[in-house]
DNA sequence: CTTGTAAGTAAGTTATCACTCACTTAACCT
DNA sequence: AGGTTAAGTGAGTGATAACTTACTTACAAG
């Protein structure tokens, strides 16, 4: 075929990869097949099979990417306002959701975590590891009296982030009909209204 | 075939939708076929086919026969503890995803509400009218002085709700390694705890 | 300019999906 | 007992999924 470019495996890759993400938001995660991420990418269907082994492979790619995109955002900057850096934390997560709104569909994909197990690991640890970062920020905050001194660490970083995931599906189920920053920050003003001492 | 029993279209019927609702949880919505469906009810896969004319009505069904569960619990009982109120229907709630831990999976499930429009819009209100029933609660927690006077209790129900659904996903992701109602009604009252007056 | 490498393709394969149809037989009602 | 109804079956269909193979050609390095 002349006139068609080529491009590096290591593009074309990651060009597959974002574009699984985005077909995912928009079909589910299990409904993109190896010919729709040809079409969108604009190569033939075989030549997906070029750059993965196998279709699972682009999901654990994802994977990765989706785990780095996320874990990119540090959690304690060790500042003087540790309720700020909270809600300043959930409203960049919610921002990021966002720009990505296939995110709540792969995490939680039920035909994903089936098949691979290893990709719900993945997600999973992910998952904990931001909620003991929002459970230091909640303890050093108790410590510096922005928060009640009775106020359980642990339970208030599960509470964030169950805010954080529970709006992102209710947003998903409103097919994206509101701002999710925006209503996010609002929901968590209300909580951290009852933190503080 | 000597020996099988058959069982009437109403009883057929119900048992293949509670059978999808339980393969749903185990595989993931979109990956229940009609085959697994039949061989785990007992019958051949045409005789699926009997009962509902395409495999989009069974997911249907399931959606109403959800809808239904979650509907029985009423909401407002006009009690006078509005708070304990709220943590009873939370507790609930949460009780009945234990029993039924394929509904998140079927709730959220980007495949299903892409193919199936009406389905998304049944499970947005029925999510919508029990976040109504918190606001309400929540209302006549200010007005009896449980909670604090400058609660939006409309915020308070949507807080609530995500909680709810959060916790729910963690649970999921987490394979549903811990109690769910226990983990609930401990968070709930550190959410509650922040209302009080 | 030549040449090796690798990105890409055309035309398959096999498996499985939802769904159909002609037929069988269990179960109920006189 | 006999006839009607409808639950269930066996053997298919066409579509489409992931994946393979043999071949082609863009492109960069020597």
């Amino acid at each position: 075929m002349p006139g068609k470019i080529r491009k590096s495996a290591e593009n074309r890759k990651a060009e597959i990869v974002k574009t699984a993400i985005r077909l995912a938001g928009e079909h589910g995660p299990d409904r993109v097949t190896t010919q729709m991420l040809a079409d969108a990418v604009g190569i033939t269907q075989p030549a997906i099979f070029r750059h993965f082994p196998a279709k699972s492979d682009i999901w654990a790619a994802v994977g990765t990417h989706i785990t780095r995109s996320l874990a990119a955002e540090g959690i304690d900057n060790g500042g003087p306002d540790p309720a700020g850096r909270i809600t300043a934390l959930v409203v960049g997560h919610l921002g990021h959701i966002a720009r990505t709104p296939a995110l709540p569909a792969i995490l939680f994909s039920r035909e994903l975590h089936a098949e691979n197990e290893l990709l719900r690991r993945c997600f999973e640890t992910v998952m904990t590891r931001r909620r003991k970062g929002f459970a230091t920020l909640a303890r050093r905050a108790v410590e510096c009296g922005q928060f009640r001194a009775d106020l359980d660490p642990d339970r208030a970083a599960g509470l964030i982030l169950a805010v954080i995931q529970g709006l992102a599906m209710r947003w998903s189920l409103e097919n994206r009909a509101f701002d999710l920053a925006a209503e996010g920050e609002r929901l968590l003003a209300c909580v951290i209204d009852g933190f503080r001492a």
